[in-house]
RNA sequence: GGCGGCGUAGCCAAGUGGCUAAGGCGGAGGUCUGCAAAACCUCUAUUCAUCGGUUCGAGUCCGAUCGCCGCCUCCA
């Protein structure tokens, strides 16, 4: 199957082609950095993350960027009731942004650009939108006219004649010619303090808009292949990053738009007055808080296993029981061809399964990113492997056949290989090897009472014992353990 | 009001014209085991929100209805 994606602008899917053979260049937008990112936004670069991974795995060279919006209207909000330097919000948030797509296993973009180090290159484009007509100067602001653009609206399929002044609409922009129009640059007014940039229109700061048109240009050029968000991205935000980046170049601009849906909380829009608008830090205390390990590798499952398109309603109470036991499940497989120890060959029933699940989950991803499709062909395949398996163990050129493969779909998927050393809580990890070790000991000495307690109180806190004939290996949500057995004959 | 999306088993979730409707979780029974866990085997949707229509044939196309959700100027 070829490969393709569902296109935002012509509401179908439609063979995906870069423009460079082989190569792929996609923009993504980014964080604007005044408070941490929520799971919702890490729905998104999830996503995102797919995106990137699966073009990696069938073989293209991928260039990403993702911006980092650094003054705001909400930055700078901040940075005035605190009465800081406008580093002094973003820095600490952008340096748990990155903490945070680490432990989620988010593959990192090749360029992360901040607005406020490209500010002369978005002067230069404004430049251009004057220049050629598209923009228009309004006291200290600068204003792209709609009119001037006869396409807008593509995107979204908003029909300029039908769009409704909105409620949130500043009574200083009334002195727009169109309520529709948007700032490219705004003047400097008192809030925004020492927060200023030199400019042929005089002091101020760049619209966001024009951020991404004026980055994507700069790193991937003025055509490229894929620009993704989230769907509200997709009015008014990127409908203005093309009126933007068309008018001023002639171009075509990105080719092919991808849009994630929302994240929602228990059938409800995640809002800060609801209190659902949950960090991976705060979810992580509501997690811990009911008593159970907050596994971040069940997590990335989570957002990973809903096909991007389709309102994900994650429910606090359902993850705690669904995704970690499904990825045990995988994990268990890692489990048996690690520790096959049989000599021979490869059956070929195990080589045919490997295989099958191997084209099924190539195909299903080529297919708009089907991830619920090749998720299942792993779970086919692990069934497969286990009924095998029961019937004749696994021969160790078995095991590393199946390790290798293993190895190639975790590219993708990023959540088959997580070990101890991805478990940041090393006291919690000794306290279960001491734990495995007194039950192990229990059972040398057949004291089976003990070793069932111990076993039970385990389990009771998501920990689960595999008894191998020399060692036993522990598995819960957030990675797994070897106990070796002959440790406790000492 | 305008534009768009979604509604498949107890729960999550594939399937967009044609063999018996993937897969996961949960549940029931069995095998194995010191006992378990895991694993394996069997079972768990005559039916795809509802009602019409097109077709030899529809969850899949068309229309209507109901329900949920998003965007409509800076929220991923």
């Amino acid at each position: 199957m070829p490969l393709q994606f569902y296109d935002t602008r012509k509401r179908r899917k439609i063979p995906f082609k870069p423009l460079t053979a082989g190569r792929v260049k996609m923009y993504t937008c980014g964080p604007t950095v005044y408070k941490d990112a929520t799971i919702g936004n890490f729905r998104t670069y999830m996503f995102e993350d797919l995106l990137r991974r699966t073009l990696q795995f069938l073989g293209y060279e991928v260039t990403q960027v993702m911006n980092i919006t650094d003054v705001d209207d909400k930055t700078i909000r901040e940075a005035h009731s605190l009465e800081v330097p406008l580093s002094d919000i973003t820095e600490p948030v952008i340096k748990r942004f990155f903490r945070d797509i680490d432990s989620l296993k988010i593959e990192h973009a090749e360029y992360y650009p901040r607005a406020t180090d490209y500010i002369p290159e978005m002067i230069e484009l404004i430049k251009r939108l004057l220049d050629n007509g598209n923009a228009y100067i309004m006291d200290t602001n600068v204003y792209y006219s709609i009119a001037s653009f006869p396409e807008y609206g593509r995107l979204s399929g908003m029909k300029l004649d039908k769009l409704e002044r909105g409620v949130r609409i500043n009574a200083d922009e009334y002195e727009k010619e169109d309520f529709r129009d948007f700032a490219l640059w705004k003047g400097w007014t008192e809030e925004d303090g020492d927060i200023w940039w030199e400019s042929p229109w005089g002091r101020g700061r760049p619209g966001w808009h024009i951020e991404c048109s004026a980055l994507s240009m700069k790193f991937l050029g003025e055509e490229f292949d894929l620009h993704t968000g989230g769907v509200d991205n997709i009015f008014p935000h990127h409908e203005n990053e093309i009126a933007q980046s068309v008018a001023a170049t002639g171009k075509s601009f990105a080719r092919h738009w991808m849009h994630s849906a929302h994240l929602m909380v228990e059938g409800e829009k995640m809002s800060k007055s609801l209190g659902n608008d949950y960090t991976l830090k705060s979810l992580r205390e509501k997690v811990e808080g009911k008593g159970y390990y907050f596994s971040i590798a069940a997590f990335r499952l989570a957002l990973l296993s809903t096909h991007y398109r389709k309102p994900l309603d994650f429910s606090v109470e359902d993850f705690l029981v669904e995704n970690r036991l499904a990825l045990v499940r995988l994990w268990l497989l890692r489990n048996a061809a690690e520790l096959a120890i049989l000599d021979g060959g490869i059956r070929p029933e195990i080589e045919i399964a490997i295989e099958n699940a191997q084209t099924h989950f190539k195909s299903a991803l080529e297919d708009d990113l089907n991830i619920s499709a090749s998720l299942a062909s792993l779970f086919i395949l692990v069934t497969e492997v286990n009924r095998l398996k029961s019937v004749r163990g696994l021969t160790k050129s078995e095991g590393k056949r199946l390790l290798e493969q293993w190895r190639e779909f975790d590219k993708v998927l990023g959540v088959l290989f997580w070990d101890e050393e991805d478990e940041e809580d090393e006291e919690l990890q000794s306290k279960i090897e001491v734990k495995v070790r007194e039950r192990l000991r229990a059972r040398l000495e057949r004291r089976f009472d003990d070793a069932d307690r111990i076993r039970d109180e385990l389990k009771g806190n998501g920990y689960q014992l595999d008894d191998g004939k020399d060692e036993t290996v522990v598995i819960w949500s957030g990675g797994r353990k070897i106990v070796k057995n002959k440790i406790n004959n000492s």
